[in-house]
DNA sequence: CACTGCAGGATTGTTGACAATCTGCAGATT
DNA sequence: AATCTGCAGATTGTCAACAATCCTGCAGTG
């Protein structure tokens, strides 16, 4: 920014604002996994507050959609089973698409640069071994794409839809993966927005979703569209 | 539906959701306005409930969008420039897209129907002049455009694009435009789909929004990217 | 032996009151 | 005259208790 503003504002988060993140962190990280039945008085006493901004962050969750509320029964973490997870990749999908499309009509520069630099920070993380950090880049990688198309309400979309990407990734953490053609897949992808060329890019993702689904969901297939509501 | 379940469930819809429905509405047609000031209290009140509830139901809107909260100040309807106008339209763009994109791929040929069933009632609404009907047909078009995908992640973000969309709307209520046209671009659109000329869908809807922008806002055209955080 | 009805225990849904914070205005000061 | 300080009023943020609802297990009955 080009105002010096010296100093930063004050710690204005509320209360339930501390909660939410709190919560959503032990959610994406397998903390709270599926399924995990979230009891608001246990809850409200671990965090050293009433129920009041306790229920205001659970609220939140649930309309993020990473918690499930059953009426007079109780708050549960979410499980994502196969055609969950076949969901959240399309619209994953969606959002990233048009978000690349975007940057490529818009010609932005600053968004090749920015997916540059996080294409070569997963490039290093892979080089040095660190498949947490390699994960870690590879989601950044991901939000650099939404952020640069510079869309706000894209972008929280996105937001969400990553957090459960990441309680995916939590879910299969121990399986195995070759760096190099995760980074290879990301490079196609910043490559292709470089050059300008649309199909190109949304077949880069198009693939590198369906990889990703594929090591997700090892024998799933087709949707069947038999029991659809 | 195939199965028959002869009994709706009760209603079990909380006091919360109960809330969270008509202050929506109110706010989509307009009975709240734009910057209007939401005191908990009155709400509450008019309402006839106590606080509780009726923060979980304005936190709710907070989420979706439609309410800004700024501490300890208090609760204000949202008001939409013309960035905001056109960030809400290239986020339809991009689900909208995506929605009919999957239709064409899957060969989806109820969803066909049900666009054309959707088409002919704005066709009908056009005929008998009645505006407000034809308004109400064109939403449920898009509607119906993003159900047919068989998305729920898709659909829910789209949902809460719409309501913005109706906020619009009603913001520029008593201008006109020939019904013919609205129509007439609508056909296009499920045409594309009918046909599976993706491209040719793609580019029915980018003109459809931009057509949409250019009557919500006459003087817009770039979105200058100068003072973008 | 299977089904129905009921209390026990626990959880959520709701309420009204209390505390912290912000805005705007009156009054004092330079 | 202009600016700063402090108070009043109003609003939100938080809390602990009350009421309604739901699940579980057991006794009773055909």
């Amino acid at each position: 920014m080009s105002s010096p503003q010296p100093f930063k504002r004050v710690n204005r988060e509320s209360t339930a604002g501390l909660i939410t993140r709190q919560l959503r962190e032990a959610i994406m990280f397998g903390r709270l996994g599926p399924g995990t039945q979230l009891s608001e008085a246990t809850l409200a006493a671990e965090f050293g507050v009433s129920r009041g901004p306790l229920r205001e962050a659970t609220q939140r969750l649930v309309q993020e959609g990473l918690v499930r509320a059953e009426p007079h029964r109780g708050l549960f973490v979410k499980e994502l089973d196969a055609h969950e997870v076949r969901d959240l990749y399309a619209a994953r999908t969606a959002i990233e698409t048009a978000a690349g499309r975007t940057i490529i009509r818009q010609r932005q520069q600053r968004a090749v640069l920015a997916l540059r630099s996080a294409y070569e920070a997963m490039q290093s993380a892979a080089e040095s071994g660190a498949l947490d950090d390699l994960s870690d880049a590879d989601l950044h990688f991901h939000e650099v794409l939404v952020s640069s198309a510079g869309s706000p309400r894209l972008q929280r979309m996105h937001q969400t839809l990553m957090v459960e990407t990441r309680m995916c990734l939590t879910a299969l953490q121990g399986t195995y993966r070759d760096p190099e053609d995760q980074v290879a897949e990301h490079r196609r992808i910043t490559e292709a927005i470089a050059s300008g060329d649309s199909d190109a890019f949304a077949g880069a993702i198009e693939e590198h979703m369906q990889e990703a689904l594929d090591r997700l969901i090892p024998g799933g297939r087709s949707a069947d569209a038999a029991t659809h509501g």
